[in-house]
DNA sequence: AAATATAACGTCAACTGACC
DNA sequence: GGTCAGTTGACGTTATATTT
């Protein structure tokens, strides 16, 4: 697969030679990288299209030249140019420099000319005059420039085309795509159905009572710290996985022999030259926002001329509504893969060993990824919807983060809960995971409520008196999300581990936590369903009827209320025996029977 | 011409590490 | 310790190239 770790890799040798001077082809508005979807013979580009060389006629190296004066373009180049300390190897692997013979996909064809050489608007199709550069204008020349001139008008008319293809393949493009999401979203419990046949498919699991599993996806950010048997069959090993234990491995049984095509999923061992790879890759996507003076994502507009204050070098500018192979975006990827370079050859950056090695390709593809990563913080900052579907992610890693480390702070206070409630001490490492833990929001996390607002409901909710900003000003916050699903017992048990931890801290030099846990009086509930089944003591049971009876929930919570209690739990508190219970927890089971649904109301 | 393989992306979410 | 931006792996999609 990706041996190297760069997930483009594959893409081998193949870069599209767009070179500095591709900034030319846009001078002459041409669309120099062509969707997917214009993929037909007649927009076929050649590694050599976009990139001009002596053979042009010297009247159309003259004009490009004016224009380019003209419109200051040269700045730009001159920084490319300036930036590029490409070896010839390097000039010649991604084009830079004097290349093969500028044919075009729409290369000069005397047959197929207009019958005049007058550039009138074609019918029916659309004026570039906004982004033709002035070239396309210029009055007929003497008859020994003229073929540059027909050549310039036939490049034109090829381009509205072009232009008309894409903006018509766009729209066609964004109709399936909404078809393709309204599909999908009809056909989501569809295919939970066909999940659920295909599994039932396989042999039986041998999952010990307890075997921990997550549902398709392995969720969990610990999975060599999850609760195994200390007995059980398929936990040893260095693969320990959570997904579906039992079943995961038939599977692969069945299908590493064909393609392959869902790998196992291995913790690997990053080596040093992975490690060196990564530390690049940061560099590079450090350098690539410093050659384009962005932070964040603010992504200025690409026209907009903006100049170093500190070099008088203009900054680059991504095109990031065209992809990486858009000339100006090549020429910037192979710019940055330049200066990581000398980057690396005049200081070795933290991370990146004396004897690191590199290649130009892989600075190249560093650039690349770089770039990529730029897109996605612009496309954050692009529209709103995208900018809530991020701030939604991000919410959710946080909370997920949050959940991790409350983890990690209960459990070293197992042991001294489990003493202090006379329990046995190995339930108590099986009693919780990070999904079984409540969300806690750092902020209103809505838009009814400003942020001070939340603050002092906070402040008021954990008892302080004084509520003035300034008092406030220190205090952080914590607002306890009720977790609907879980019993009150399950709760209390998580809260007197976190107030046990909490108690720790403070008999540390650490001194006390930075947030103040609060619970409201009208505690907010957050109904993320948790990919592993609690013990049944600590599942709330109106909430499990309730998701029972909703086909959206019941898949989730197939499994919810089948493992009985733990020793010392629920209905085994008063048990003292082990081995009718087991010790871990169980996983949720995606499968889900929507014939039977119906009928099986409980 | 149909089937298959491959390139070149894109998307999603788990995870990492730098910075505050 | 917490947050945020970035990386990474898995997988999906589409068009093109090659094989049958």
């Amino acid at each position: 697969m990706q041996q190297s770790g760069f997930p483009r890799d594959r893409q081998q040798h193949q870069h599209p030679t767009h070179d500095y001077d591709s900034f030319e082809d846009d001078l002459y508005g041409s669309p120099p990288r062509l969707d997917n979807n214009l993929r037909g013979p007649q927009y076929q580009r050649r590694s050599h299209e976009y990139s001009y060389g002596e053979d042009l006629h010297p009247l159309q190296l003259e004009m490009m030249n004016d224009i380019r004066r003209e419109e200051s373009l040269h700045i730009e180049e001159r920084v490319y140019r300036t930036m590029d300390p490409a070896p010839p190897s390097m000039h010649r692997q991604y084009g830079i420099g004097r290349g093969p013979p500028p044919v075009r996909s729409t290369s000069f064809n005397p047959g197929t000319l207009p019958s005049t050489a007058i550039p009138t608007p074609l019918t029916g199709r659309r004026s570039r005059s906004t982004q033709l550069p002035a070239v396309h204008d210029a009055p007929v020349q003497t008859s020994s420039v003229q073929m540059a001139d027909i050549e310039a008008l036939f490049q034109r008319v090829s381009l509205q085309q072009e232009e008309r293809h894409r903006e018509q393949m766009a729209q066609v493009s964004r109709q399936q795509e909404e078809h393709h999401r309204e599909q999908m979203e009809q056909n989501q419990a569809l295919h939970a159905r066909m999940d659920s046949l295909e599994r039932r498919s396989q042999p039986p699991v041998s999952v010990q009572r307890g075997g921990f599993s997550g549902r398709a996806r392995n969720n969990s950010p610990e999975p060599r710290d999850l609760p195994v048997a200390d007995d059980g069959p398929g936990t040893a090993g260095e693969e320990v996985r959570i997904v579906d234990d039992g079943v995961e491995a038939d599977d692969e049984s069945d299908e590493e022999g064909g393609e392959g095509k869902r790998k196992r999923k291995k913790k690997k061992v990053k080596t040093d030259e992975g490690k060196t790879q990564t530390a690049i890759q940061t560099l590079s996507t450090k350098l690539f926002r410093g050659a384009c003076g962005v932070k964040g994502r603010d992504w200025p507009d690409p026209d907009t001329i903006r100049i170093n204050p500190s070099t008088g070098v203009r900054y680059l500018s991504p095109v990031f509504p065209e992809d990486v192979n858009h000339p100006r975006n090549h020429a910037i990827c192979v710019a940055v893969a330049a200066i990581v370079g000398e980057e690396l050859k005049s200081k070795k950056p933290a991370g990146i060993p004396q004897t690191a090695k590199w290649t130009d390709d892989l600075l190249f593809k560093c650039a690349q990824n770089s770039f990529r990563a730029c897109k996605e913080s612009w496309k954050k900052g692009e529209k709103e919807e995208n900018a809530k579907r991020a701030e939604i992610n991000e919410r959710s890693n946080r909370w997920y983060r949050r959940r991790c480390t409350k983890m990690l702070h209960i459990k070293s206070q197992l042991d001294a809960y489990a003493e202090k409630h006379g329990l046995p001490a190995h339930v108590m490492q099986h009693l919780l995971t990070e999904q079984l833990l409540s969300d806690e929001a750092s902020g209103p996390e809505d838009e009814d409520e400003s942020f001070d607002a939340w603050k002092v409901r906070m402040a008021t909710a954990y008892g302080l008196t004084v509520l003035t900003p300034a008092a406030l000003k220190k205090e952080q916050f914590l607002e306890v999300l009720k977790c609907p699903w879980r019993s009150d017992e399950l709760s209390e048990i998580s809260h007197e581990l976190q107030a046990l931890y909490d108690a720790s801290l403070k008999t540390t030099a650490s001194g006390n936590p930075k947030y103040k846990r609060v619970i409201t009086p009208t505690q907010r509930t957050w109904d993320r369903i948790p990919y592993v089944a609690p013990w049944d003591f600590g599942i709330s049971a109106e909430w499990l009827d309730a998701q029972r009876r909703d086909p959206a929930s019941a898949p989730l919570v197939h499994d919810w209320g089948k493992y009985g209690d733990p020793e010392g739990f629920g209905a085994q508190a008063m048990s003292a025996d082990s081995t009718t219970s087991d010790t871990r927890l169980r996983a949720v089971d995606p499968q889900f029977d929507f014939d039977g649904l119906s009928e099986r109301e409980e």
